[in-house]
DNA sequence: CAGTGAGCGAGCTTCCGCTTGACTT
């Protein structure tokens, strides 16, 4: 770097995050120097555990290889000061940061002070400034402990599964509960048995004072049973005069949320922005660093004093006095250390910004919620109307809403996961006791009870905080991870055909009829693998303990009680680990290899077994014994297949293929499942079925030869221009434009040029040029910049 | 790069929590 940093300042200033040491430098002025020691600066060795577990646990760290440059400037910096401050953040990991800069920066306790704040505002720095203190040695052993026992279970765990069930997996304190969550929630579903019962609805008219006919929709407060009760209600009623019974008014309230955590966040983005929790993140990432958020890792719903008054002003002149309410919020989660502020805008004045698309919608969202969150209760007025049948002990029951006072509803609506099952309430004609109506409509619907919900990110990210598991800062880490093991798939399901009774009155006659609906669809949930039912039921059988849903509220505990100094954090450690260790040991010793197998039947044709398991490429169907003189045969199961529910005759079915469909051009068209799913193969060309669309076992030769020519056309499309003078070299279109292809290796084209104008020679030289490039890369780590170009 | 699935043994995989970039075939 060019810019030499002046040795001349007598006051370095460290905190963990880049954004945040550009602000608090502008508050501090001349005579501080404020950098960041981007997070953790070393952690636990790798190799051996990082752990000597024969000398009371002495962690081996080491600084990583990402922040030795850091590390190195840091240090520099620090001989040259006066005073250096630490001022990580105030929690466990915070505290824990502060003391390994003190120990790699090798500072003495007259030069260092440790410095805390929860808010980026210049009264608060200059407060710490004031009132510093010294590391917290308690603190940071629970933060050792807490590393040094996630370690412990991370790396005794993952290779028993290596050994035990597949190469590769992997089980920690977080992810094996979060596998466990979805699993149960998995088999609940399996297990579920939907009932169904008869709803019966009916729209009423009257006319008002004017002479109008006003008209409202009403629900029947009990539900039949079976279709002949629901029936014969109907008949009963085709005829009978209707009243209104009653009108009960009754006042009630709302109030608005807590700002934003980012649990809630995610939450949020996901249900009104249809925001991955990856996708929130890094957008919320973006905003922090153009300064226009507060720091998007937090479990506090606090805001700043100033925030607070800035906000009461903006709604007071916006919306009026009486749309202020100063609110407090308290935290719910389980171990929230609260280091910082709830999400929310750096300036709670300015309610637009620029930026993309999707900065803009998280900002708006993210303003709203903070707005909201200090404006007045919502009064509502709720009716209820009930109807009277004439000779029936059954009413029709009809509510609404009225707002008599919006307060923050008038910038902020909180949605939530449950099904809009319900008609929501609406608008009620003014009526009154005894006033007669006239039935307009009179329905009974076949309703069917909803099974349990799969988990979505964001739902899973919930779960997770109110057990107290994982941090803000490892939600969406955590969930990629659980995907990359190949535990769980996120991914679409389409519904199911499903058939209900439907029944209703025209001309004084009850008609029935059978309909049909779309049950069950799934977007974007996460599903639970048959490695991850595998892998859950070896742990929950050996390692109880370890991935039950209070584990880690347990040691959290303990960590508690070392950071107040009453417990020595490798006595803790001691303690889970001795027994812990011999667990492992008697579940190597004593468990089999698990494959999750089931006997399924015996094929009719061979009278050979047919079993389900996992193999080495996942779950499949094996007919026939490997003891056996003849090889087996194997398939593998379908996307939507499960080692646990399958049946034998779906997995027969799945021994037909390859099935030849008949032929098309004059050549064989034939679908099988193969390495990369299901596909059709034509001509040595194979083609993927769609996911959730088609069906190897029900695919017919219309719809295999559709998708034969789309790929055709696909292919088309990618081909740009080939060459004559050499087979091997091709422009072809990519994901990020024209590229081209040759001998398997890919080449850049520059912007400026248009790539089908480009001849023989022109990608001969562009092949030349950056295979050259490719070489100065490699050798030297691309310390040269790439020059911009400037017009 | 497509109807994979033996068994052996090399060498590899793996945790959670704190932070941001680099740069796509």
């Amino acid at each position: 770097m060019a810019k030499k940093e002046k040795a001349t300042e007598e006051n370095l200033v460290i905190v963990e995050s880049p954004a945040k040491a550009k602000t608090i430098e502008k508050f501090l002025g001349q005579n501080f120097l404020v950098k960041s020691s981007f997070g953790h600066i070393r952690d636990l060795a790798k190799k051996d555990f990082g752990i000597d577990i024969n000398n009371n646990y002495a962690p081996q760290y080491v600084i990583s290889e990402d922040k030795k440059q850091v590390v190195s400037e840091l240090r520099s910096l620090a001989q040259e000061a006066k005073t250096v401050w630490l001022a990580s953040d105030e929690d466990r990991e915070g505290e824990a940061i502060a003391w390994h800069l003190s120990e790699v920066l090798n500072l003495s306790s007259e030069k260092t002070r440790r410095i805390v704040f929860h808010e980026i505002t210049k009264e608060a720095i200059l407060r710490a400034i004031e009132s510093p203190r010294n590391i917290d040695q308690n603190l940071v052993n629970a933060q050792q402990a807490r590393r040094v026992l996630d370690r412990l279970v991370g790396f005794e765990l993952s290779p028993v599964l290596w050994k035990k069930v597949k190469p590769s997996l992997s089980a920690g304190r977080v992810q094996s509960v979060a596998v466990r969550l979805l699993v149960e929630r998995e088999r609940e579903i399996f297990d579920f048995k939907p009932d169904s019962s008869f709803r019966v609805s009916a729209v009423f008219s009257l006319f008002d004072d004017k002479g109008s006919q006003k008209e409202f929709k009403a629900e029947l407060n009990h539900r039949f049973q079976t279709v002949g009760e629901a029936r014969a209600f109907l008949e009963q009623c085709a005829n009978a005069s209707f009243k209104v019974h009653s009108v009960i008014k009754k006042p009630s309230t709302k109030s608005p949320a807590a700002p934003f955590t980012t649990s809630t966040l995610q939450q949020e983005a996901a249900r009104k922005l249809g925001f991955s929790v990856g996708q929130t993140m890094s957008i919320a990432q973006r905003l922090y660093e153009a300064g226009k958020i507060t720091y998007m890792r937090t479990d506090s719903v606090n805001l700043a004093k100033s925030a607070v008054n800035t906000i009461v002003d903006a709604i007071k002149s916006e919306m009026g006095e009486k749309y202020v309410k100063v609110r407090q919020f308290k935290t719910k989660s389980k171990g929230a250390q609260e280091a910082h502020e709830a999400i929310r805008p750096t300036y709670p004045n300015v309610a637009t910004i620029e930026g993309t698309a999707a900065e803009k919608k998280l900002y708006d969202l993210i303003y709203k919620r903070t707005m909201a969150s200090q404006m007045s209760d919502a009064i509502i007025e709720k009716t209820t109307v009930a109807v009277e049948i004439a000779g029936q002990k059954y009413q029709f029951v009809a509510t609404g809403e009225v707002v008599k006072f919006d307060g923050f509803l008038k910038v902020y609506i909180e949605s939530s996961d449950k099904e809009e099952d319900e008609e929501s309430a609406d608008f009620l004609p003014p009526v009154k006791e005894n006033d007669p109506l006239d039935l307009k409509t009179l329905e009974a619907r076949q309703r069917f009870s909803h099974k349990p919900p799969r988990y979505s990110e964001a739902s899973l990210v919930r779960k997770l905080e109110e057990l107290g598991i994982g941090r803000p800062s490892t939600y969406a880490p955590t969930i990629s991870t659980i995907q990359q093991r190949g535990y769980v798939v996120k991914e679409d399901r389409p519904g199911e055909e499903r058939h209900y009774q439907y029944l209703w009155i025209e001309d004084g006659k009850v008609h029935q009829e059978a309909r049909k609906e779309i049950a069950n669809a799934e977007r974007n949930k996460l599903f639970p693998t048959d490695i991850a039912m595998v892998v859950n039921d070896f742990l929950v059988n050996y390692f109880p303990n370890i991935v039950s849903y209070d584990f880690t509220a347990r040691v959290e505990q303990e960590f508690d009680e070392i950071a107040m100094g009453k417990v020595e954090w490798q006595k803790a450690i001691d303690n889970f680990y001795k027994p812990f260790h011999r667990q492992v040991e008697e579940t190597l010793e004593k468990s089999t290899r698990e494959t999750g197998e089931r006997f399924l039947g015996n094929d009719p044709k061979t009278g050979k077994p047919i079993i389900v398991r996992i193999g080495r490429f996942g779950p499949m169907a094996q007919l026939g014994s490997s003891d056996d003189e003849e090889k087996p045969r194997y398939a593998p199961l379908t996307r939507d297949q499960h080692i646990e529910t399958i049946t034998f005759e779906e997995a027969l079915k799945l021994f037909e293929l390859p099935r030849e469909l008949g032929t098309f051009e004059d050549k064989k068209v034939v679908v099988g499942v193969g390495r990369f799913g299901p596909y059709v193969r034509h001509d040595g060309k194979f083609v993927s079925l769609k996911k959730g669309v088609d069906d190897p076992l029900t695919i017919d030769l219309d719809r295999a030869i559709e998708l034969i020519k789309e790929k055709r056309e696909k292919d088309n499309k990618k081909t740009i221009k080939t060459f004559e003078e050499d087979k091997d070299l091709q422009i072809l279109n990519g994901r990020w434009g024209p590229y081209i292809s040759y001998k398997k290796k890919n080449y850049k084209i520059p912007k400026d040029q248009e790539a089908a104008a480009l001849s023989y020679e022109d990608c001969l030289r562009l092949i030349e040029e950056g295979d050259k490039s490719k070489k100065s890369k490699s050798k030297k780590k691309s310390t040269s910049k790439r020059t911009s170009k400037k017009d």
